[in-house]
DNA sequence: CGGCTTTGACCAGCGC
DNA sequence: GCGCTGGTCAAAGCCG
């Protein structure tokens, strides 16, 4: 199975398996048996956790768990080893929660060590102080999507792209612009499925999502992240964008669309399932 | 002109 | 110790 693959791949990547993080049951376990309750989700990985989070107002703001219940079926799905994501834009996507440092703090940089730590790196490039580097709380998913970089409602500057071992696909890293946020994540896509997308986030927002509201877009285009443009592929997007709930005006009317089939069940699931269908193992399927 | 991507180089960690 | 690989830096260039 091509998702199953592709977490495995992520445990591999992260250095962890999911069964360590979420032993025996995976988040949609969360949803079904807790109310909704995630004991570290998503979206306080994505430090939005105070933000009324607009990933999801899309659904009704419906919580995460309970777009998947919807989607997926998730509490049918027992202990298969997905866990929901956040809608990216395009796509159908699976996704797993994994930190290195589930039970660390996230590291704060004090922005006084922060800059000298970048005035030493500038001057002489140092060796980097961060002894382990990957100590950010990281989450993984996986998109079906053709473009690369999936909008998230937030600004990310890239700052570097790798070829990958393995892989004919390269590795892109994005920092988020925002000063004083550390968040970064990586993108890079499945060499054995070239139309998943693998996204690791990594750090927690300390910021609200810098895309506004329609209503204050007066036009929107100022604060259209700046790879909508990239997006102009002639592919279709099949899912909503990452808004985070503030949905920019930007956005084309293709993502609305999508945005109301997600929202609405029955049929339109159904027209997603077809793509779903391209992501979740053929079992778990049947098993609805 | 500011903000962003591109891309080659550099550095650190890790395995052999 | 050496080489490989992943992650990051930063100059150059692009674009609205």
């Amino acid at each position: 199975m091509e998702s199953k693959e592709g977490v495995l791949k992520m445990e591999e990547e992260l250095g962890n398996s999911f069964s360590d993080y979420f032993p025996l049951q995976s988040i949609f376990d969360w949803s079904c048996e807790g109310g909704g309750n995630m004991p570290l989700g998503f979206m306080e990985l994505l430090g939005v956790q105070d933000l009324k989070p607009p990933l999801f107002d899309m659904g009704q703001q419906q919580a995460p768990s309970a777009v998947v219940n919807q989607a997926l079926n998730p509490c049918s799905t027992k202990n298969e080893r997905f866990n929901y994501q956040p809608a990216t834009p395009n796509s159908s996507s699976i996704s797993s929660a994994s930190s290195e440092a589930v039970n660390d703090e996230p590291i704060q940089v004090d922005d006084d060590q922060e800059e000298d730590q970048q005035k030493t790196k500038k001057q002489l490039k140092p060796k980097k102080t961060n002894q382990k580097r990957q100590s950010e709380p990281r989450f993984a998913f996986m998109t079906k999507s053709e473009v690369d970089h999936l909008e998230d409602g937030y600004r990310w500057r890239k700052y570097g792209q790798k070829a990958v071992k393995n892989s004919s696909f390269p590795r892109s890293y994005y920092r988020c612009t925002t000063t004083s946020c550390n968040v970064k994540k990586r993108v890079e896509r499945s060499f054995t499925d070239p139309s998943m997308v693998i996204t690791t986030y990594e750090g927690q927002h300390t910021h609200p999502s810098p895309i506004k509201p329609r209503s204050s877009l007066g036009g929107g285009a100022g604060s259209a992240p700046y790879h909508y443009r990239q997006q102009r592929q002639p592919f279709v997007n099949t899912l909503p964008p990452l808004n985070f709930g503030h949905n920019n005006g930007s956005i084309k009317a293709g993502n609305f669309h999508h945005e109301r089939r997600f929202c609405s069940p029955g049929s339109s699931l159904l027209k997603d399932h077809g793509l779903l269908q391209d992501v979740i193992p053929s079992h778990m399927l049947k098993e609805e």
